[in-house]
This record gives C-alpha cells, sequence and structure tokens, in this order.
DNA sequence: CTATCTATGTTGTTTTGCAACATAGTATTT
DNA sequence: AAATACTATGTTGCAAAACAACATAGATAG
C-alpha cells in the first residue's frame, strides 16, 4: 500500500474511531488494520501526538490477559478538530476527484 | 489546507492531467491550481521525479511570451502506473470512508 | 522454561511538500 | 532607458509523518 496516501489520514481513522467509543492502542491498531496496513509504532506516534497537543485524554484500565490497557478519550478540542478534519478530508478528495 | 493529505496525491494529480494531453511545468501548476494549494517548486520536484523513473519524457517548444516551455509527455509505463495509481487511490479512500 | 499472544513504546531512515530564493525571456509602463 | 510585471523553470534547507526494526513486559499454554 502507498505510504504517502496515509499521511495526515490516519490521524483523522484514529480521531474517528476515537469518536465511537475510546479505546487502547492495540484495539485500534486492529480496527484500522482491517482496512489499512499500518505499523504498530505508527499508532503509538500519532496517539502520543494527539495527547501532546491535548486532543485526547488517556486513562488505565487493568487488564486479566496481559499488561495493563491505556484508554484514549477525545476531549472536547479534539471533536472540534476530528470534525474539521473530517470535513477538510471529503473536501479535499473532491478536489482531487475533479483532477483525476 | 492540510499539506500531508497531498503526500502522493499530487504525483497521481500530475500523471492524471498528462494523461488528457502534454503539458508544461507552468501550465500544470495553474490547472492543479484551481483545485489545490500547491507550491510552484513542488511541481517541478515531482516532475523531475517522474522523468528520473522514466514515467515521462520531455521535449521543449519556443513561445511568443517568456522563456521556451518544457512539455512533458507520458510513456507507456507511465500510462500504466497512472491507471494502478489512481486505482490505488479510490480503494484508499473507500476504506478510509468505512473508517471515518 | 520456552513460545506465544497481548500491549506499549523508541529510534533511525525515507519520502515528500513547503517556503524562500535564483534565473531568465518578453512586454508594458514610466 | 529603467523599472515593473508576467511567464517560465529550477534549487536548497526544513519539517512532517509513516515505516521497519527493535525493546520491554505481563499472562498463558505447551
Amino acid at each position: 500500500m502507498n505510504a504517502q496516501f496515509k499521511k495526515g489520514v490516519l490521524e483523522l481513522c484514529v480521531l474517528s474511531q476515537l469518536a465511537l467509543k475510546d479505546q487502547y492502542g492495540y484495539e485500534l491498531t486492529e480496527a484500522i488494520s482491517q482496512q489499512l496496513t499500518v505499523a504498530t509504532g505508527t499508532l503509538y506516534l500519532i496517539l502520543r501526538r494527539l495527547k501532546e497537543d491535548s486532543y485526547v485524554d488517556t486513562y488505565l484500565i487493568e487488564s486479566s490477559n496481559g499488561p495493563a490497557r491505556k484508554y484514549y478519550k477525545l476531549t472536547d478540542k479534539g471533536k472540534t478538530y476530528q470534525t474539521d478534519l473530517k470535513a477538510e478530508w471529503l473536501d479535499f478528495i473532491e478536489k482531487v476527484a475533479i483532477l483525476i
């Protein structure tokens, strides 16, 4: 899969998945991997960026079958960002459709 | 406009524009700028890459109002690449649509 | 006790677009 | 003649983001 296509869009995918419900990193990796190939480390980089920019908050929950899970939750700022970024994406692919 | 969204897609836009007809750099810049904001230097970098990879050939034509124009023409390899890349793009945005 | 699955994280590399700058021919205005 | 603007091509340094590879660690099955 063309790695360049994903630039910026993976972030939107993560935000949109978190808009559905709080999820932990590994869970997100599996959800997104059903559609797109993505390196495991990449998701954690995106999540760290999102937290640094206050788009998400995190909380730990114990797991019965492995290490504790770090859940990610959209902040209000994150919800706004997700809405804006999605609109920008839809506008973008429309304009590309005209060109190609 | 989100610069990251463009990664890889600008190349497809250039290839698709050249699939319509041979064009010179400045002409391509104006055509693509009608839909997407793009720095002038960026187009020339893409065109150089495409030539290095033998996706396009070039030829010079004199101009009556300015310097000579370097026209870019898709090679057979370039046509195949354009078709494949377009299919990959359409598949990609479909998968993103499921996630967001 | 070794392998496997779950789970999170770091580091170095590569690709690509952007801003800024450089060059140059032609035409128009001052 | 000089300055400005438009057309046209190109280079350089920088920043963003994904990838591959690696590191860590708890729980469980063989």
